[in-house]
DNA sequence: GCCTCATATTACCAGACCACCATATATCCG
DNA sequence: CGGATATATGGTGGTCTGGTAATATGAGGC
């Protein structure tokens, strides 16, 4: 894995930023991010999730770095700081559609 | 994200990949398997990991599609099942790497 | 200053998950 | 069959985490 030595506290970081991807209003909030930046009351609209709720998980996203904020007013913009989470989610989304083909064909042999 | 629609569904099914992921011991059981095929004795003797605490963690991984299990006699071989996943865990790496450069550089700026 | 609105924080509960122990299953050998 | 070894499974305790309600902070307008 790269230059970093695979030590107990570097796993414990990675596997940190893994957490942080691996839930669904997580996930929901990054897609939604994904056409731009957003204020939390436009997550709140979209998404459907408690406003406390909401501000939580916006916490965890920008202290692990996935998204910035932008404060303007009495609004918070938020909006993705890393191209690379998109990648990780793509790709973890193209192994999702290989299981379901994969599956589809067993269950159509 | 891909070909499929992003619903809750969907968003489920790809949060528990990532929460395949976001456990230091996994980690460590894929970086391990990253030299190839290993029984798992061979696993608890390289990760210090308990016996049936491994147990559950293949077989996590396994149901998930992230490895493969073959058995030879009294023993079971797993092995990675998904170079993506590998691609998965080097791209996060690398944003681990990032965070702490800019860390650095803030720090002796 | 006071009211209002957007966001953050705190406290609490319920469910999930990991590590560990004990036990079960399965395979090989004699 | 009986014993030994490798792996899997079941149960339990403690910890962590997400959702929600209530409250606090902070900015703008009057």
């Amino acid at each position: 894995m790269s230059e970093l030595g695979m030590t107990p506290e570097v796993l414990e970081l990675i596997a940190a930023r893994f957490k942080a991807l691996a839930e669904p209003a997580r996930l929901q909030i990054l897609q939604a991010l994904r056409q731009g930046e957003r204020s939390v009351t436009d997550l709140v609209d979209e998404t459907g999730l408690g406003q406390a709720n909401m501000s939580k998980h916006l916490q965890q996203l920008h202290v692990l770095g996935f998204v910035q904020r932008r404060k303007e007013g009495l609004f918070v913009y938020y909006a993705l700081a890393d191209k690379r989470v998109l990648k990780l989610c793509d790709l973890m989304c193209g192994r999702l559609e290989s299981e379901m083909k994969a599956r589809n064909r067993l269950l159509t042999a």
